[in-house]
DNA sequence: AGCACATAGTTAGCTCCCTAATCATTTTCG
DNA sequence: CGAAAATGATTAGGGAGCTAACTATGTGCT
């Protein structure tokens, strides 16, 4: 029980044992501490990814919707993007106001539909882009450098797995 | 390239490879698409959870307060709370204030420290425990459970290794 | 054509967690 | 012993994302 796991490994197997046996579930302890590690993990990634992209005066989210933009040729509507990003659009809607304050985007009426708006990626954003691809994408694959290519593998479709199943987390 | 990747598996393989083609880097893209999948599952996953706890009242964030409080007694102070939850002090202060306008918790002076105080999880407080834990520690084994035993030390190994590695997003 | 209903976007108000600054107590040390 | 530094807790203020409600435009059904 050193107090050296510097804490970023919490909860302990320990803790999530006691828990199940304190109020007599049969429920495994293992499974317990990976859907609690997972929880705690990725709150601490977000943050971590957080203060990454605040080096660039964007958040996670700016960061995502600009990237998402260009992959998709500069120009889709606000919908879409809520879609693709797997966020609500009033969500979208607060992004776009930060990111066209600082003149990242810009906002144009739709032509085709009435209601519609297309968000346009302007040259600053496409440039912004550009200006932190080298750090950003350096420091993501040094994240996951400590592993294999078959661990990122195995990663990856474990991870989709406890995805998929974080929906019992919501069912009901 | 079906659209029933009901989205919670973006970003896709393509989308990585492109931004890395993109700017001409010599990084691996499925370390990129490793990293960004972990950021997003991470967010997702986050938000089932806080939707989970709402359910009996809470945040995720007074949930683990309160099973760390129980898990160490009943008793701990807001420093100590704040180093073993891996959140900020004045994080800690906020779902205090929280928990003991619910009464879930009670907050009196520390004997040994002019400065400290101690937080207490009350009959009520336990009881919310006690109440939720069939719920609770069902679903979290039911969101692991498409994982067997083997999977699941492997997946808890990768975690690890990558939430070690997220320092080199926040390093320099 | 006209009226119900769906959809696009925004606004308002909420919670979560953070950092920085503040205040009160220790603790340390010249 | 008394000043400086460290520590415990709180307050103030900010950004992320959410839901619910509202406006405006489109679509569809009788």
């Amino acid at each position: 029980m050193t107090r050296d796991d510097i804490d970023g490994e919490a909860p302990t197997p320990d803790q999530a044992r006691r828990q199940v046996e304190h109020y007599g579930l049969e429920v495994d302890p293992q499974a317990v501490l990976v859907a609690v590690r997972l929880i705690s993990a990725g709150a601490r990634v977000g943050r971590a990814a957080e203060a990454h992209f605040a080096r660039f005066g964007l958040s996670t989210g700016r960061y995502r919707l600009l990237a998402d933009l260009e992959d998709h040729g500069g120009e889709k509507s606000p919908s879409h993007l809520a879609l693709d990003l797997g966020v609500s659009r009033a969500t979208v809607t607060g992004l776009l106001d930060g990111l066209e304050r600082e003149g990242l985007i810009a906002r144009r009426p739709s032509t085709e539909d009435g209601r519609g708006t297309v968000a346009v990626l302007t040259a600053r954003g496409a440039q912004r882009l550009r200006d932190m691809a080298p750090d950003h994408f350096g420091r993501l694959e040094a994240m996951v450098g400590g592993l294999s290519v078959e661990e990122r593998a195995v990663f990856l479709d474990l991870l989709a797995r406890v995805v998929r199943g974080s929906a019992a987390l919501t069912a009901d």
